[in-house]
DNA sequence: CTAGTGCACTGGTCGGACCAGTAGGCTACG
DNA sequence: CGTAGCCTACTGGTCCGACCAGTGCACTAG
């Protein structure tokens, strides 16, 4: 005993040991978005290593959502910039394997929006208030434009808000929960019937949000918010899950 | 004009079809978690691919936490039980990449944080509620022992409201989000003074939501939670940015 | 019955080869 | 002289065959 204490030696793969020195270059700004990496046949002298190895640690890379190659190209890989798209990736997964119920995927929309709609409401600028404005207006006009458009108009809204919140973090994760949500709920919102009054009602709840905004009462614009999700989704979850959701309503 | 609308040809890689097929099974759960993938040669036959383009495809399936391969394995890879290895590692690149601030990730805690409470103080079982009172006790011993012990107890209580609050997404954002937290805060704390002042307060506000939470006070508690955690991290942001998390104080 | 030894696999790495693309320089035509 | 079109020298994508260091298991020798 008290002799030196030896550590479990994990091997590291040769594949392993590229993608790290990338990484750690992109990360570090040695590499900014836009620039290109050597050719992969370059990459294997300078790492001293095989073609495939070069080629496997590309595909780590590239499955981060790090770099992109196209065959081709006359120069290297590219440097990506950041986009949430492994991070959609992820996300999406959990929830295909069944992790995640739609109920918690709508309840934590129902957070995140909430929060980002109390900062928006000390925050916001008088542009992003009319973007807002604006957002709304698309979606009266597109009320009998079919789902498709007045989704849209109903992102733009929400896009608009977590612009306002001024938190990437929230932003990112809104953007995708959302589409997470929208994908699930897709072909049930297809076969319903017409939505119209539903989505009259959706307006009326935006305005009282964009009301509450402007006077600056955060809390009462996160309360209105949450109540209007609650409507708008209610109907697509059981009755057990419905109850979390009310949870939120205080 | 009315003809057919073609649309552009992409162009799909081999090890791209192999990622899907292999990710369609699992996530259809016809490979559960701790089954076995076929040997890499016996995949090439499967597939009708060289074995290099298995091995790309793997190394993407395992880049995103669906498989792990060891060398010697008589078996093939392994299917993984699902992880937020791969999230939590999307979530670092983004804050490596100074895409988000210590601020917004502060901030986004406090909002994931007073969500599980308010959730938690609804849908609490007497058990969670011991355990979280149990966590309390565990700071309480280890004010004197060191922060790295004191912050286990911290985390330990933060996951039994985490866990009571039934929401998994909440769960797994908080738990990325605070290692982050922590490791970007880590060497300012190990170069602060005396610490203790600040554990006795923290453990004092942990104990006041406890007993919002014991009383079904959701609101109260995520309000205290979201004043506690704006006291202990308040002094590692810049004022400017600290304005912002105020205004989750309300 | 057990301890030890092979053997038949595994994944990790290497090297070379070919193909289909792309970009940019070069040539030949107007 | 200008431009349209070809040519070439690259790129990444895929395949093949080979070798190595591990691992688990069956078989064997004690």
């Amino acid at each position: 005993m008290g002799g030196p204490r030896f550590e479990p030696v994990r091997t590291v793969r040769a594949y392993e040991r590229v993608v790290e020195q990338v990484e750690e270059a992109i990360e570090s700004g040695a590499l900014s978005p836009g620039q290109r990496l050597p050719s992969e046949r370059e990459l294997m002298v300078q790492f001293s290593v095989s073609r495939s190895t070069v080629r496997e640690a590309l595909r780590v890379l590239q499955a981060r959502g790090l770099v992109r190659s196209r065959p081709g190209d006359p120069n290297g890989a590219e440097v990506l910039p950041f986009s949430p798209a492994a991070l959609h990736k992820s996300m999406t997964t959990l929830a295909r394997v069944d992790e995640l119920s739609l109920a918690e995927l709508v309840q934590f929309r129902m957070v995140l929006d909430a929060a980002a709609i109390l900062l928006a409401a000390r925050l916001r600028t008088e542009e992003q208030l009319a973007e807002m404005g604006a957002a709304v207006e698309g979606m009266r006009a597109a009320v009998d434009a079919g789902e498709e458009t007045f989704g849209a108009a109903d992102v733009a809204f929400h896009d608009a808000v977590v612009r306002a919140s001024g938190n990437k973090l929230i932003e990112i994760c809104t953007d995708v929960v959302r589409s997470i949500v929208l994908k699930l709920i897709a072909e049930r919102i297809a076969g319903a019937p017409d939505r119209r009054a539903l989505m009259r009602e959706s307006i009326r709840h935006h305005e009282e949000v964009i009301a509450a905004i402007r006077a600056g009462d955060g809390p009462l614009a996160a309360r209105l918010s949450r109540k209007a999700m609650y409507d708008y989704y209610a109907g697509y979850v059981s009755e057990g899950e419905r109850s979390a959701l009310r949870a939120l309503l205080e």
